[in-house]
DNA sequence: CGCGCGGTGGAAATCCTTTTCTCTCGGCAT
DNA sequence: ATGCCGAGAGAAAAGGATTTCCACCGCGCG
């Protein structure tokens, strides 16, 4: 493989005066000069050898991703965003399945490390786990000490996201949104709670009930993974820990998609029987039937801001937390209550009062 | 950041004994300077400097993936499928979505080889394009010069896929499925011609038809792009250009997805009307309403096998062609055909005939 | 008693670019 | 005419890890 000394030897200039052409360097090179170089490097199909340049600068052009699994079109599409951007600034993208492990994420974290990556960006909420953060900590002040930039989409140990949405109050208004339809018992089918998000939009879940004076029933909330499975379970689970409620709220549209499919094996009608919500509005949520009623999430949005801040901080600018704006979208997984006035009737005045 | 010779002083030994130890040389190393090299990496939270290492060995532990996007869920499995295998080696693992442009792709693998990659992976068809099949075939042969092992997922100028799925004949079974089904007038929705893969599976539609017997009428075929609009405009056309058809077979399952959508807004009824298929059972495929009847491919073991395959070469054995199972799932979005009686009778002779 | 060898550890070269630091030379101002 | 300045080009160091070669020590064998 030719290297710019063999460059500069076809040139007839010195690996310096190569460099200078090649790299784009600041430092005046003749114009004829600049031509016999560029010819030779054309000639010897000349490809820079970034580990070389990137030992030398303490800076290899790659961001890394943190995703929690790739194949779940929430990460997907953040990544696709973040790719968009560091494309077009000449950088490559790692992206790394956690699948929620905090091991496999600090193993993530040290290869970046390893590699001098520019940036990391976590595109899923941190994992609550004091050994790990604290490992994760250390690696992450590693590499802002050589100079990457280290950007959070989501909250994690180290705070609320740098780019992100207000998960409390969205939540709160796909609630509010079921409470204006009528919907009085509402279950709510959780994250995981070592999961940073999940903590938030629950929150969001209780403040949306008790502004609306209706009180929180333990038995309506249960916790489940974050995937399909998870929402299939969550929802039976709560189904069957009390027939009367008319609504679920999902903590996300992964558990939703589990929740409708699991009801339409059961015979349970949605949202006849009782209404279902997402939130993240991942594509294809418009694709169920019932098509799913969720918050609307500037995916892609979120992955282009978080790289374009990474940016910021690299050209040592500070950079200012940003919310992104989210839209509640009612499709067809929800509706009022049909069994309203059966449930109403029937509610022990116990649950009903805070 | 300590370097390895910050932990050879500390450890009181020269940095070649440290590296010795660290990095898992077969040289011999006493217990007691071992474990002395040990302590002091540990109490230097000591990580090694990967770029320094790869331009000694001229390779860097990334693997890089070719797709076409990463939004798309084939692709995003088959990824999946690389990172459990590459993490499990030490590897990276690079992903660009590529949009089907030529040029991107060029752009992405010039700069995998200036990262010197361990090993590049085509995840999409190749694209048909003279002048960059040749920029790229430059760099790939660059890249197996220094070490690298490529493999491709799909086939592509260089040939037919390394690890891949037999297209056409899957193609042909889906298509024979829906003739044993009853149908006649099959239309094909096709990939882009410039796509390898859609090709291949263009003749797979053809071939079964000829084995049975029916003609190919030119005005059944129709060409769109590889995603929901091209499938939706593809199918709509296909549909207007002649509404005696009772089956529709798509190139892929994201058609199949827009055509299931356009079908269903213009009141078309599936399977009723026209019987859908796709290809490649992504996740979400059973999802739809109805249901897609498609032909399952193992996208994950795709993925993780390919990576496999890298690593032979990278081992320096000779990697033999691999077809990986498909398996034709039927389920909702295909049935007899329940005009196939009318139809059968209106088609015109000259159209029939091959 | 001397030689050679296995077990250990060190010196130094190497990978490839970038970036000071120097140096030269022509031109311009004093 | 001399000094200075700027443009242009080269020499050499640096960045961090790995890996030959060597060297040394102690021990076993002849």
């Amino acid at each position: 493989m030719a290297s710019i000394v063999d460059v500069a030897r076809l040139a007839g200039v010195s690996p310096a005066t190569a460099s200078r052409v090649l790299s784009g360097s600041t430092h005046a090179v003749s114009q004829v000069t600049r031509s016999r170089v560029e010819a030779a490097a054309a000639e010897l199909d000349f490809v820079p050898n970034a580990l070389a340049r990137g030992l030398l600068k303490s800076r290899a052009p790659i961001v890394g991703v943190i995703v929690h699994d790739i194949t779940d079109p929430y990460f997907s599409e953040i990544v696709r965003g973040i790719e968009d951007e560091a494309e077009a600034s000449g950088y490559l993208v790692i992206t790394s399945s956690s699948d929620r492990i905090p091991a496999r994420e600090e193993s993530y974290v040290r290869l970046l490390r390893g590699m001098r990556a520019t940036a990391v960006l976590f595109a899923g909420s941190g994992i609550r786990n004091a050994e790990f953060e604290e490992r994760i900590g250390r690696h992450l002040v590693a590499m802002e000490r050589y100079g990457a930039a280290v950007v959070h989409l989501s909250p994690s140990a180290r705070g609320p996201a740098l780019v992100g949405v207000d998960n409390v109050a969205a939540m709160a208004e796909v609630v509010r949104a079921l409470v204006a339809l009528g919907h009085r018992r509402i279950g709510y089918v959780g994250g995981p709670e070592w999961l940073y998000v999940a903590a938030d939009r629950e929150r969001g879940y209780r403040s949306a009930l008790a502004e609306a004076g209706i009180g929180i029933d333990p038995g309506l909330v249960v916790t489940a993974s974050f995937d399909q499975d998870g929402g299939a379970d969550g929802a039976e689970r709560l189904l069957r820990a009390d027939p009367r409620l008319t609504a679920i709220a999902c903590a996300n549209d992964l558990q939703a998609l589990g929740a409708l499919d699991r009801f339409a094996q059961l015979g349970v009608s949605v949202p006849d029987d009782v209404s279902v919500t997402g939130f993240d509005d991942i594509p294809g949520a418009s694709r169920t039937s019932p098509s799913l009623s969720t918050v609307h999430l500037p995916l892609r949005e979120l992955g282009r801001s978080g790289f374009l801040q990474a940016e910021k901080i690299l050209a040592g600018r500070r950079p200012h937390r940003r919310l992104l704006a989210h839209e509640i979208v009612l499709r067809r997984s929800t509706s009022k209550p049909r069994r309203a006035a059966r449930v109403a009737v029937d509610v022990p005045a116990a649950l009903v009062a805070s």
